[in-house]
DNA sequence: GACATTTAAAAGTCTGACATTTAAATATCT
DNA sequence: AGATATTTAAATGTCAGACTTTTAAATGTC
């Protein structure tokens, strides 16, 4: 681990690099733990707030985690799929919201990648991830439902579904399309006949995927795609009519 | 923006979770000045260095960027396709290196994925696109090619592909699992049959996606996965047993 | 052997200073 | 008057050293 004196870059950035190459090429192992602040500082030749700030840059990538007292220090961190979820979700939903990306162009993104699961899930679902379908249509129907907590049920179905296919890589991967879209949801009123619309559409995905049949269920997501895109088109007419 | 004094969370992440979540509200926007060191750390009744911390914090994150001088600062980021697409890479890297996930399941993830970039591809992708995938198809052709260069052509392959849907939140999207499948990849070794054989079913997949049919292309997709998996199988099997 | 006490190591925080960068204000020259 | 050089001030970047808090391990006591 070295840094380059000549380089312009600060040197906490520098500093961060330098340990964040060294536990991707597997230099540091994950749980091994990182020489102490002033260690550190003496090895680069820095002071320990440089140091410090460094290390809050990997802190928070949750690259490393922090431990005080004695036997404490930086320890690399294992990545958590969980840790990794939530990080794609605010990563996706900031970009969508930062750049001003069309409804339908995030639509379209989150419905293709939906219907890659449905097949695997169809196949491989538990009954638990079929029971919390189940349960989000029937909170759906549930009179008095505000949208947004609509749009957040909307969200654990469809959350559920991926589930579905039993593969953590592409749980983490959907994450960010399915969750970012929720502020974009969240922008539309949904009538009770819309509301009947996609809860029948949900019900008809979940049938497939009970009865295992993968093509079934990307008919359905293919249909409730298009219905979402009518529905917003509708509202966003209605607005810059007003 | 305000922090709970009575917390036990370190003060640094406090005050970056307080500026994240005014970010993300809205209260402060793109390109927005925040105020300065000396303002914030008065405001927040800390010190200078333990602001700079939490600024740190949200600089990894491309929340923030930092400028000096006169009339510098921190200013909100606007988060851009190329740095969600960096950080999602290596978060998908270090998440698969980490977790000791099978070849298979993110293989699985992998092409079932790209596998709905296909059809959209297919549909809207330019001459351009095009072009990169035979570029790429010859270079995997090429004589005296190492193994790390084959899969890095791989990579640049199906990145074409996925950019050719023209959907930037798919491509975003998909970045992980493409290029985080490299450091897999690169475990294996191919022969000159393995090659061809790959090569052969990049050059099915991007006839198809000349010719617009998109169920062409899945399945030549499908069939790529389960040639890649078999490898795979074989190459691990083998080593296995030594 | 079980429990309380001490101790030391490490991160967390603070104060205050100095260095460096940079844009804007000011002064100077043509 | 306008262009150019100089100064200035504000902001981040860095440093040094001290103090606080937490925590595990060593030590001592019953």
């Amino acid at each position: 681990m070295k840094i380059d004196p000549n380089s312009s870059a600060d040197l906490s950035v520098q500093i961060a690099q330098a340990i964040k190459d060294a536990i991707i090429c597997g230099e540091l192992i994950v749980d091994e733990r990182l020489p102490s602040e002033a260690e550190l500082s003496d090895h680069f030749q820095v002071s320990r707030p440089t140091v410090r700030e460094a290390l809050k840059r990997l802190a928070a990538q949750s690259l490393i985690r922090t431990q005080r007292g004695a036997s404490g220090g930086a320890f690399v961190n294992r990545l958590s799929f969980e840790d990794a979820y939530a990080q794609q979700v605010t990563t996706s939903t900031l970009l969508l919201s930062m750049n001003a990306v069309s409804f339908d162009t995030a639509c379209e993104a989150r419905y293709a990648l939906e219907r890659a699961c449905a097949p695997l899930s169809a196949q491989r679902r538990s009954a638990d991830h079929l029971a919390t379908m189940r349960a989000e249509i029937f909170r759906q129907g549930q009179p008095g439902l505000t949208d947004v907590a609509f749009c957040a049920s909307d969200v654990a179905f469809h959350r559920a579904l991926v589930d579905g296919a039993c593969n953590p890589v592409l749980s983490y991967q959907l994450a960010g399309a399915v969750e970012a879209m929720q502020p974009l949801m969240n922008m539309i009123t949904f009538s009770a006949r819309d509301r009947a619309a996609i809860t029948g559409l949900h019900t008809r995905i979940a049938d497939a995927i009970e009865a295992g049949d993968g093509s079934a269920a990307v008919c359905g997501l293919q249909d409730l795609e298009s219905e979402t895109r009518k529905l917003a088109a509708d509202v966003f007419a209605a607005r810059a009519k007003r």
